[in-house]
DNA sequence: CCCCGGATGAGACTGAGTATCAGGCAAGCC
DNA sequence: GGCTTGCCTGATACTCAGTCTCATCCGGGG
């Protein structure tokens, strides 16, 4: 099942109807290299002489946000963007500051440490976030970026 | 050295003027007790009567932030806050879902956790940010609140 | 095939943040 | 203390993401 279906699948599953609109931006979201913003997704659908409203772009990502198939990052420049994202379990995002393209990260140890953090302060502790940000291989263009592509099957 | 006044200080420090509008600033930071937004201070200057241009406000806090005297969040619920902050060294922060009190947390053991992120994807890292959100003690109001409070000499 | 509640798009609206610019004033210099 | 210069300021206009409204549309169950 490709990335579209199972988006357009992640709508149905919810109880939500499967419309023109939000197939379309199934396709537009599940063809997007790195991160996205909804005026991208505009972008993407006018180039395509498509008809979406702004408003759709919005409610369909909020929708999709709530679903855990995308996530809201607030990039580091203060702008927002969304990635794909794996909707079963908890986890964070490593982003590339050049290209966008996000990787999963395991919360792994983290789970412990803000653990250990709330009880040290006293606080309990209800969510967190954590967000990194630095140059994926391929935009570093070294031999390292052939290694870890070839880990993972080629870049997306 | 009081909170205001460190604040002052460290615009001189940092070569920009003393301004009776900072002064102002100054003393409305540090005499917020939760986190803080632009429009929460400028609310409080018209309080005081204070003329004070909503820009010089923006552009006080830009500063401040980049002075790391202020440090920038976004909250779960997407709108953005500031909070006071040690200049002194990298650090995140543990921030009360109900009153906004932010509590320095030191990167720990967070640095090696992300480092070996990066290594594990093949990611030169170049920032991270990790924000927790949670009860604090106070607003908890449970014996624990007074245990943690003696702990760091009282509320602020 | 019909119906209806959910979905849509156009466009108005909000509110945070930015840009501009003429005037003000801090602070170093004499 | 006055002078000068360049940083700082407030008012105002503006931008732009995101939200709201509402008349219309249409997916999909019956
Ligand atoms: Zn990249
Ligand atoms: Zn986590
Ligand atoms: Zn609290
Ligand atoms: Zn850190």
């Amino acid at each position: 099942m490709d990335q579209t279906t199972r988006i357009v699948r992640a709508f149905e599953d919810a109880g939500y109807q499967t419309t023109p609109s939000r197939r379309l931006l199934a396709e537009l979201v599940a063809g997007s290299r790195g991160h996205f913003s909804a005026a991208d997704l505009l972008d993407r659908a006018r180039q395509r002489r498509a008809k979406v409203g702004r408003a759709t772009i919005f409610r369909a990502l909020e929708l999709l946000t709530s679903l855990h198939v995308v996530e809201r990052l607030d990039l580091p420049n203060r702008s927002h963007a969304y990635v794909m994202c794996d909707p079963d379990e908890h986890h964070h995002h490593l982003v590339c500051s050049r290209c966008g393209r996000s990787v999963d990260v395991a919360d792994g140890e983290l789970a412990r440490l803000v653990d250990e953090i709330g009880r040290r302060n006293g606080y309990r502790i209800e969510t967190h976030r954590l967000e990194l940000f630095g140059i994926c291989p391929l935009c570093a263009g070294t031999g390292a970026a052939a290694a870890v592509a070839a880990d993972r099957g080629g870049p997306a």
